[in-house]
DNA sequence: TGTACATCAGTGAACGCGCGTTCACTGATGTAC
DNA sequence: TGTACATCAGTGAACGCGCGTTCACTGATGTAC
């Protein structure tokens, strides 16, 4: 096998980041090999750096997609359903580690907490600043209580996190039902 | 130097959990190794497999340990300052990274998303345990709204660590604030 | 209490494995004329 | 349109580094008599 047409090649790459954010989502960067992401897209380890100069800046790619997935999800779900925009994307948060629409911030998150890809966090602020204006967008129709909307929001939005958080950490089926059922709840 | 006497062995073992729970909680486990640990302790690699069968054998211990001393701060300080007990602990939760009193979900639970120390999670699940019982000991003077109380307490345990854990992973602190504030409001 | 031997906590070098990265090489693509 | 040469996407083996783990060894502790 020789070199590659232009076009073959800018899709060769595309389809790189692609199968590293599916695989990424499901089992976190350190998990996943670079030959492991290049066997996903038919391709053999040597020449990934054809197309990236290292690891990491895969990495960024595929979280930055991962997000915008995400987002678009979010965006979508809010806007179907009979409750309010954020009921509605609270109740399709609670997705099985391993899954395809696994949030990507505890597939990422992860690495981040600790393991300092240096310039991964950056790209996860700003995916989590587009989660947020998703899940925040439209009025909050929510029983919280009586603090402003604003927060209202924002701290639904952490219970959330924090929820599927403590599910995905804790592999505890019964503690993760309590939690969900809380959360859905506050709605 | 040689054979050192049981007490001496007994009270490495117990300086080497010490140090790991420390250096765990501020680093996380994958970015402490086992070198780094026995240095801390004032030990050599070496002896560490005449105390431990291996790194995740010491992880669990670390954890536990991190767990109960977490746990135990947080009934201490709920029953200190003016507000509630949930109140109390919420404000003394939000700690920097690499600190002390870091809370042992973020050092821990990275390494629990995906790396998996298979042993590890049910520890993590009886440390969330303990901790949510340290939160919602005493009635929870709250104002978030319409929910049942039990259900308002996990929701904001999931609130507090969920902010907490989006702060961490994004690194901005104009977000982080904001989270901290909106969580805060919640009480 | 002394003596001889076994035990074993601690040492520090070496091993082994995984994984990110590099490298010489291939041969089709792209380009200059 | 052809031809000769340069380019470079892709290959697969090999490298190198970090780190958990193993190992031969030391010498003080523990124990049997």
């Amino acid at each position: 096998m020789g070199r590659s047409t232009k076009e073959q090649a800018e899709h060769n790459r595309v389809l790189i980041i692609e199968k590293a954010s599916e695989l990424f989502r499901a089992r976190g960067i350190d998990d996943v090999g670079v030959s492991d992401v290049m066997k996903a897209a038919g391709l053999t380890v040597g020449g990934f750096y054809k197309h990236f100069s290292s690891k990491e800046e895969l990495a960024k790619e595929a979280a930055r997609l991962a997000f915008n997935h995400s987002t678009h999800g979010w965006h979508k779900i809010g806007a179907t359903g009979a409750g309010s925009i954020q009921k509605n994307i609270a109740e399709h948060y609670f997705v099985p580690k391993e899954g395809r629409k696994r949030c990507p911030l505890m597939a990422f998150g992860s690495d981040l907490l600790n393991h300092d890809y240096p310039g991964l966090n950056s790209d996860a602020a700003s995916g989590i600043r587009s989660l947020l204006a998703a899940f925040a967008s439209g009025s909050a129709e929510v029983k919280a209580g009586v603090i402003t909307d604003d927060n209202r929001k924002l701290a639904m939005f952490a219970a959330m996190v924090g929820a599927n958080y403590l599910s995905e950490v804790s592999g505890d089926a019964d503690l993760s039902a309590r939690l969900k059922n809380a959360v859905l709840d506050m709605f």
